[in-house]
DNA sequence: CCCCTTTTAGAATGATCATTCTAGTGGCAA
DNA sequence: TTGCCACTAGAATGATCATTCTAAAAGGGG
């Protein structure tokens, strides 16, 4: 069964750190934001901060893997798939005024040179994330050998935007790209192989 | 002139907020980075750590333009150009042991919901760079009315780039993004129109 | 040389940080 | 009831933070 307030420690942590970052983010304020007491925290999560910061890179990754695909699997075809994840994405960011993006992508910039440990949990999430879209790019009809790198594609194009929309609080880029992303896979399952991508 | 000081300054925080974020890099580290006293750093940065990240980014956002606009014009096409800066950014990670990356996104991402001031910086130097890419990509025959959705493209999924390069010290999905998307721009520029990205 | 401004130098300060610690409360099983 | 364990609560601690401050060195023009 699932600990509330370890639940709610993990949700304060994760919009945190993702809108300040985590050297920007206080234990104090998650004890705050989370109604949790700082002997909670380290009750929960022993290695402190680090660990803190582990477990929540996880379940949030997890969790926001599951939303895009719940988006993505409702729709009939990949390119429907892929305009409806990034205008779920532009929605979420509209409706939040642009707080609601990536739980991943603040922390694994910052500890990508800094700190191994968060960097190897980043990088599993996001393993995790390329796999299951290179599974259902396959599944969708693009051809084997080129679905891994359009899953990156999405995937990156997906992060760039919240990074620009976010920064620009405008919905433009999130929106543009998503088309932009769109119409290249449409090249890709179109019949006439002649200007697919490569590989 | 250029301050010798100043310049070392900007360059050791440029290094630095990108590998360890704003909140993440105190200025201590900074002085001591750059070989100048602390007294210096508000000497030239009056307005403290703020000001201090503000500068850097404008001026680091610059010198990245100038950089990746240098090995986009040093090519004959669009597509080449496009090629030519993934890849010019994935040799970059591979040398730099995946440290020389965007100079803004880390910092951008950390304040874009808590610090208005340094969220407007960055935006400033996000729509240069957007402005800029819409421009060459304009001149190299792409349609005026798809030019600017296709530059956001490219900036996004650079930036995603880094992210997921860094994150799994690779070069690999910096180089697969750079072929979709000079993917993309080749089906964009195709005398047949039929599977153009359309706008 | 003197004078004046720029720049260096880092100690002092008070705030805030992560972490530890002690003392509790609440609930459940025996 | 008694004992036990999970959890709460936040004060105490020492480190590190950004900033301010005083003092002097460096540099250049007269």
């Amino acid at each position: 069964m699932a600990n509330s307030t370890r639940d709610r420690i993990i949700d304060a942590s994760s919009a945190l750190f993702l809108q300040r970052g985590y050297a920007g983010t206080g234990l104090k304020l998650i004890s705050d934001e989370s109604d949790a007491p700082i002997g909670s925290l380290y009750h929960y999560f022993p290695g402190g901060k680090r660990e803190l910061a582990a477990q929540t890179l996880r379940a949030s990754g997890a969790a926001y893997q599951a939303l895009v695909e719940a988006v993505f699997d409702a729709e009939t075809d990949v390119v429907s798939g892929v305009r409806a994840c990034f205008s779920a994405a532009a929605e979420a960011l509209r409706l939040s005024d642009y707080a609601d993006a990536c739980p991943v992508a603040t922390v694994a910039l910052e500890v990508a040179s800094s700190d191994e440990e968060l960097r190897v949990v980043a990088a599993e999430v996001f393993e995790s994330w390329l796999a299951s879209a290179t599974k259902r790019l396959r599944d969708g009809g693009v051809r084997p050998s080129a679905a891994r790198e359009l899953a990156t594609t999405f995937v990156a194009a997906l992060e760039g935007g919240f990074l620009l929309s976010r920064v620009a609080r405008s919905v433009g880029p999130m929106r543009g790209i998503g088309e932009a992303i769109a119409s290249l896979l449409e090249g890709e399952l179109a019949p006439d192989g002649s200007r697919r991508f490569k590989r």
